[in-house]
DNA sequence: TGTCAACTGTCAGTGGCTGACATTAATCTC
DNA sequence: GAGATTAATGTCAGCCACTGACAGTTGACA
């Protein structure tokens, strides 16, 4: 991850706080609006008018409209490869992959309502799924963190990822599936925490069914 | 695929052939520049400028600045989807889906070479790869594309996609993988067709191996 | 040949985003 | 605690992608 964004110690001095508080408002503000009233039709300019802020200020602490409508997802993405970097040697690669989505979802529900409702989080994955633009981004940054999960599986495995292809493929075809994934959940009515965990993880359990040559014999 | 730009039928009256010329121009202007100084730094107005349009009308061809870069990509998906459409029911979903990626490519060479040189669309491939606006935009449009191919699979196999999982999860798998290789030989030195087929091919042979729970046993 | 419809250019305007510079406010130093 | 230092912010000017409206031009077709 962006390591500018990741660190988040309680804040000590009074600027400190002050900057943390000014973000926090921004996410907070245009998560609101976004949702409300669509991301095309909101303005920066909205957004940084609702915390009281110039547009010019927005920029500095977002680099565009739509990092911001990110930054929630963003501490849910580093506490999933923390957990995976704690998975056990011994766990299949798969295995840990999956094991370390479930743990960060149990765990990361503090942390998100310190900075919005959760409510109003699940709310703006919604609306990310409805956006093309922010699919785009969102697909990017899925991107960007395979990369960075295929590296960590090499390096678990003993493997160079500039080599062997397994943990890139293993990654590509993990994300894919989460992806698809959280787009029925999107496209469905309940959106609640639980449904996308189940969804999530019928959905992984389905990836060695999917690709045996016959679908038809299977059931 | 999006019905306007899809149908190409030799063009018959006046106006037809000069706004498939334009269209063409356009595109090949856009590869040109784009990859010669970065897809950034080229602005709209020198697309247009340099077919002697004015920037309105580059608008009216394409949406938007990156749809002029995707323009033949869009003419090999079609094409792929086509040869996946003539695919034998009796042949498994995923070896299907390959013999389509194997068999477009085959045939859509010449294709290619009525609008831009090929040696400029693979040039252009890797600048895509290296621009994250357009890695945004590549990622958006193959999520479009799966979505119509695991219909198309579901159909195939008398399924329904919305019903059962195994579609999407193919299909998610498979062009997470497509992208991985994509990727892979977007950053290395030979930008040649075959290059490309081969890491693709390889990249596939190894969904099966890089699912498997112990990947330490297989060596 | 004249009429209709399609294509294009011009212009004005919006919104995302950036660099430069001045201003304010927190921190550090003595 | 006053003044120097540095970070955060506001203002302003400007670029570029993109759009709607209107007018002019040019193929198509009777």
């Amino acid at each position: 991850m962006a390591p500018s964004t990741a660190r988040k110690p309680v804040s000590c001095g009074l600027r400190a706080r002050k900057k943390q508080r000014t973000r926090d408002a921004l996410i907070r503000a245009a998560l609101e609006l976004c949702t409300a009233q669509g991301y095309d039709a909101t303005t920066v300019d909205e957004i940084a008018a609702a915390v009281d802020v110039s547009q010019r200020t927005f920029f500095r602490y977002f680099t565009n409209k739509e990092e911001v409508v990110f930054a929630v997802q963003e501490m849910v993405e580093a506490r999933f490869v923390d957990e995976l970097r704690r998975r056990p040697a011994a766990e299949a690669p798969l295995t840990a992959l999956r094991s370390a989505v479930v743990l960060a979802w149990d765990e990361i529900g503090a942390a998100i309502e310190s900075v919005v409702p959760v409510e109003l989080h699940m709310r703006s994955y919604q609306m990310i799924e409805s956006t093309p633009a922010l699919v785009a981004a969102h697909l990017r940054r899925s991107s960007d963190l395979e990369e960075e999960v295929a590296q960590l599986i090499a390096r678990r495995e003993g493997l160079d990822a500039g080599l062997d292809p397994r943990p890139r493929v293993l990654v590509a075809v993990f994300s894919g599936v989460m992806r698809a994934a959280g787009k029925v959940w999107g496209e469905g009515e309940d959106c609640s925490v639980d449904s996308l965990r189940t969804l999530t993880e019928s959905h992984l359990d389905h990836i060695r069914p999917a690709i045996d040559d016959d679908w038809r014999a299977g059931r």
